[in-house]
RNA sequence: GGGCCCGUAGCUUAGCCUGGUUGGAGCACCCGGCUGAUAACCGGGAGGCCAUCGGUUCAAAUCCGAUCGGGCCCA
């Protein structure tokens, strides 16, 4: 196979037009159905899975988006060129909290009262609807972005079959005692009736002043009161227990005389009353002069019991701790008393500790945000931000309040209606994940996390600190929690599947239409537990939807009721990838009920990514209007140029500053460059009818330029992998950009442009062709899993198939390695060679001399034997002869530095005497006394070990060294003399250049001729008969004349030091 | 308030784990060179209190502690 016939039909490539490539071989990845084949052809092989985090279709897939897509395709693609069956399942995230709120917002149902006044079932058919929203922006844009995946058959966590397996799962909890109901403390909004979530409260902070009150707790047992400090009066109703820090200290004070100050609102206390509060606090608290009559730590107070202050308002129940002090470790002195007022129902931090110490856990609000009949008669009934001054002054009436202030705070309001939230404990369904806790974070130390500190720092900070699950949320679009409770005996149920809840239902409840509210909540199970005949009605939530997400990696199979065998060969995945903010959430969540579950890990490994901020390093958003549309790069560089950039900008989970030139830049150097390199093969390919399967000329008989891009490639390969292994894309990408930029563009291209200019067959034009073929071939293999389109062009254009359905050239435990041979000695010489060049061009600007003037003599000094590259070097330097020199002498004098390393570890503080004696000294000497072991500096032995010895040229020549590792100093040298016979040749090359450059602005064809006449004048220095046939073949002139004398009128002309020349070119 | 990460030139970054010669690249900028070599290439220049402060050390971008700024998650 040589080059494919849709390349032959164009005798000349094109220009490099990425949205134009793009589309052509995606639709040839449609017509030939390249996915589906890159999978097929790996059927029978050893899978390798990949779970597909779902996003969520309401809303516009950003570039964000696009990062995350990238490094789950590029992980996929890699893993299929290395052998295995990678199946690509997409998936849809569809239920959950932001829906519902995006349908409100439309619809503008400001109150769950609204949302059931506009109908449940017609709501939630709108959230239905509202989720495919933007599927076909997320179809575009994956399909433009080249992000292979099965978008037609996902999974959808709406289905039914999906809802039934995470019932199934929740069972499976259930069964093992993992599943209970409890109470979490959220932030809640009264006049809608709903919960907040943390994205949500965040919405609505605002500044408010409102009184706080220092209100004092009467002891049983002795004298006094303990001072306790809230800004939320409602909840003292609700007090059940005062906590105290066990090793705060804490005073108490005995009121000596009347308040000095003006005293501010209602409360106070009378000369000899006493008070209990942490010493710290005294002069914040304290209006009145008083004396401490004792100190002493908190646990000393632990145990008493108070008077409470709304007597019958909460019954005490069994419990032994009802207000009574009590020891926690979240007391601080910042402010307050250092005594906190405990209602277990209005704080979470109150209700952990009810539920640690056993307080009684009632409501004295109920969920209308009104204080519950029997609370205290002024205040039930009523809306308890109504009540703050009520309460006030019934504590007052009764001398239980020290005094009040206005306090200003930032507090969260319900961004709906703008009033404040209240912390409620709120009924909820628990999965008690405290239970399992040493086996999540077995689990969680299996998985593979990259980078590493995810696992160990982030995860692992979380999975030591775990709290129980709260799966349940009250609203109405979601996974319905499938829990009944029987009416009569309060007995529950968990349904595992539709048919167990089919056969349980009540001869006239419905059959649900699907697993959604309202249908499931019309479905009355027949009471399970023995003996009793009540009904069973479904508690009235649907499921956190992170639970849904948890499920995926058997939900998407409908496990275990279908694909049970898809499944277990599917788990645990291998391979998961999303951003760092999925860390609590899927990462999490997945972890959770595979750990529940199925007592395994879920993934093997997982990818999180850093976020995407723009160039300033800020948070992308519609405000600060620094949102990067992925198609504005999509419609310009393209989106191998935007994968490629993503790749290898940052370390994945580094933050990226997404930099819009920095695409433009990929775009001009890696892929305009790579796109040359293939042109100008391709073009000499089709001319020359080259074929790569006829006549195949072994690598040892190409020369050392072929043999070293060929080596070099494999080098670059290794590395490309070894960092593709660990984790390390961007290193891979950058290593790589840099071999098709420096290595194969501007140095084995541009050394071998004039090879395949040749128009006769040559071997060594043929070798160059077959070079060129494989290293193009292994360059667009390494790159295809970042860069999918102009490898696969590359690849197509030499071989007539997809490089996604080639094999990873480094091989695998599946397919075999296929790399050209590796001479690791010939790439040193050619590194070498090239800092010689590098060198050169550094010694003529020193020198003041043009590069097109060539030097009669240069010398090499030092090195290795690189006679073989003595053309290529002269050629380089524009130098006549080069030869070796080996008297060092000659052109270089030696220096003596000092090796830090190893003196400062022998010498410690006297180092810098050490050295400035070293400075002092002649070279020459030191070096003589090391060999004869009396080298002394500052009282310290000194061996050749402690110094290192540099070559320099000495002044007069004009030169230049470089140091080359293991090899020591190499020098360049070159005669710098100017005599009549360089100066012709100099202007010969000058004028070739103009000539040239006036072609291509003529946009000639390389095979043209043209008609040429140069003038030049009378005192020009003389050009030789030899260097004009120089000119004329370069520029390929017939005919052509040299006139010597001015030309009649301007013509094109140009000047080389003081002359001017003229030319005219037909 | 807690946890994790990040901070190096105008911008994007390497180096940090394992301390040691003058902190290396690319973009942009200036000067020069080269080119049938592409939005290319080469040489030189300018541009760095390596976020700040303190500690360890003969020696700190690198190790330790604190602070500031940015990000994410949790409260």
């Amino acid at each position: 196979m040589g080059v494919t016939d849709s390349s032959k039909k164009q005798a000349k490539t094109g220009n490099y037009n990425p949205v134009e490539l793009e589309k052509e071989v995606a639709d040839r990845w449609k017509s030939d159905k390249t996915f589906e084949n890159s999978i097929e052809n790996r059927r029978s092989s050893k899978p390798f899975t990949f779970l597909e985090g779902p996003p969520t279709a309401n809303g516009k897939p950003g570039i964000h988006h696009v990062l995350s897509r990238l490094f789950k395709d590029m992980v996929c693609r890699w893993k299929t060129m290395e052998g295995h069956l990678v199946e690509r399942k997409g998936g849809w995230d569809t239920h959950g909290l932001p829906v519902e709120i995006e349908v409100q917002k439309q619809l503008n149902l400001m109150s769950n009262e609204e949302i059931e006044a506009y109908g449940m079932e017609a709501f939630n058919q709108k959230c239905k609807e509202s989720v495919w929203t933007y599927e076909e922006a997320w179809r575009e844009m994956s399909e433009r972005m080249a992000f292979w995946v099965d978008m037609d058959n996902p999974y959808v966590t709406l289905h039914d079959e999906y809802i039934e397996s995470a019932w199934w799962s929740l069972k499976q909890m259930h069964d093992k005692d993992l599943l209970f109901r409890g109470h979490k403390v959220l932030p809640y909004c009264p006049q809608t009736g709903t919960s907040y979530s943390t994205h949500e409260v965040s919405l609505g902070y605002k500044e408010v002043a409102e009184p706080a009150v220092y209100v004092k707790f009467k002891l049983k047992d002795s004298e006094g009161s303990i001072v306790a400090w809230t800004t939320t009066p409602w909840t003292l109703p609700g007090n059940v227990g005062l906590a105290v820090g066990p090793d705060v200290t804490y005073c108490r004070v005995k009121v000596t005389s009347k308040p000095s100050e003006s005293w501010e609102g209602r409360g106070g206390a009378e000369v000899g009353e006493e008070l209990i509060l942490a010493k710290d606090l005294m002069p914040e608290v304290l209006r009145h002069h008083a004396e401490v009559i004792e100190e002493f730590q908190g646990s000393k107070l632990v145990g008493q019991a108070y008077e409470p202050l709304f007597p019958g308002a909460i019954d005490k129940g069994d419990s032994d701790t009802a207000w009574t002090v009590v020891a926690a470790d979240f007391v601080t002195t910042t402010d307050g008393t250092g005594i906190v007022h405990t209602a277990v129902m209005y704080g979470e931090d109150d209700y952990q500790l009810g539920m640690e110490v056993g307080f009684p856990a009632q409501h004295t609000v109920g969920m209308d945000g009104k204080f519950i009949k029997g609370t205290h008669e002024i205040l039930d009934g009523n809306y308890v931000k109504d009540c703050d001054s009520k309460i006030i002054d019934l504590l007052d009436g009764e001398n239980k309040l020290y005094r009040e202030h206005i306090y200003t705070h930032d507090y969260p309001h319900c961004w709906r209606t703008d009033h404040p939230l209240l912390y409620y404990a709120m009924d909820s369904w628990f999965v008690r994940m405290t239970a399992v806790k040493d086996k999540i974070i077995d689990y969680n130390s299996q998985v593979e996390w990259a980078p590493e500190w995810t696992g160990t720092g982030r995860v692992g900070e979380w999975l030591r600190n775990i709290k129980d699950w709260a799966i349940s949320r009250e609203r109405y679009w979601g996974t319905p929690l499938p829990v009944w409770i029987c009416e009569s005996c309060g007995h529950q149920h968990c349904i595992g599947s539709i048919d167990e809840m089919n056969s349980l239902k009540t001869e006239d409840s419905p059959t649900p239409k699907e697993l959604h509210r309202p249908y499931v909540d019309d479905v009355k199970l027949c009471c399970t537990a023995e003996g009793c005949s009540g009904e069973m009605v479904r508690e009235p939530y649907v499921m956190d939807c992170w639970f849904d997400s948890g499920c995926a990696s058997f939900a998407q199979w409908h496990y275990p009721f279908e694909n049970k065998e898809k499944f277990e060969n599917s788990f645990p995945v291998d391979y998961i990838c999303e951003a760092v903010d999925q860390t609590r959430g899927w990462f999490y969540s997945l972890l959770a009920v595979s750990t529940t579950v199925f007592d395994n890990i879920s993934y093997r490994r997982c990818l999180s990514l850093g976020h995407i901020l723009d160039n300033e390093g800020k948070k992308m958003s519609k405000s600060r209007g620094n949102v990067v549309n992925p198609w504005d790069h999509f419609n310009k560089e393209g989106t191998d140029a935007i994968r490629w950039y993503m790749t290898s900008q940052s370390a994945p989970w580094n933050p990226m500053n997404f930099d819009p030139n920095g695409v433009r830049e990929t775009y001009a150097k890696m892929f305009l460059t790579l796109w040359n390199v293939h042109k100008f093969h391709l073009d000499y390919a089709i001319l020359d009818n080259f074929d790569y399967s006829k006549d195949f000329i072994p690598v040892d008989k190409r020369n050392a330029l072929d043999r070293w891009i060929l080596s070099r490639v494999s080098s670059v390969a290794k590395n490309y992998h070894d960092q593709y292994v660990s984790w390390e894309f961007h290193k891979a990408a950058r290593e790589l950009e840099n071999f098709v930029i420096n290595d194969l563009s501007n140095w084995y291209v541009r050394r071998s442009r004039r090879r395949l200019w040749d128009e006769a067959e040559s071997h060594d034009k043929r070798a160059c062709q077959f070079t060129l073929h494989e290293v193009l071939l292994t360059v667009s293999k390494l790159m295809a899993p970042i860069a999918p389109f102009m490898p696969d062009k590359i690849h197509f254009d030499l071989t007539g198939t997809s490089v996604h359905t080639a094999d990873w050239p480094l091989g695998s435990d599946l397919v075999d390695k296929n790399l050209p041979p590796q001479d690791l000695g010939l790439e040193k010489e050619m590194s070498i060679v090239r800092m010689l060049a590098e060198t050169g061009r550094k010694i003529r600007v020193e020198a003041k001399r043009r590069q097109r003037l060539p030097c009669k003599e240069g010398w090499i000094v030092g090195g290795p034997d690189l006679r073989e590259f003595h053309s290529i070097i002269a050629e380089e330097l524009n130098v006549e002869n080069l030869t070796t020199e080996s008297n060092l002498d000659r052109f270089q004098k030696i220096e003596v530095l000092p090796n830090h390393k190893v003196l400062g570890a022998k010498c410690r503080a006297d180092l810098p005497k050490v050295l400035s004696e070293l400075s002092q000294l002649d070279p020459d000497s030191l070096l003589s006394d090391i060999e004869k072991g009396t080298a002394k500096l500052a009282g310290f032995e000194i061996t050749s070990e402690d110094i290192n010895i540099k070559r320099v040229e000495k002044e007069g020549y004009a030169a230049s060294t470089f140091e080359v590792e293991e090899t020591g100093d190499i020098s360049l040298v070159l005669d710098v003399e100017i005599t009549d016979d360089l100066v012709s040749k100099g202007l010969a090359r000058e004028i070739t250049r103009r000539i040239q450059s006036k072609r291509k602005e003529l946009d000639l064809d390389l095979e043209a001729s043209i008609s040429l006449k140069v003038w030049l004048e009378k005192d020009s220095p003389k050009l030789n008969e030899d260097d004009w046939q120089y000119i004329i073949s370069e520029t390929r002139s017939k005919p052509s004349e040299l006139i010597i004398g001015n030309p009649e009128k301007d013509l094109d002309n140009f000047q080389v030091e003081n002359n001017k020349i003229y030319f005219k070119v037909n």
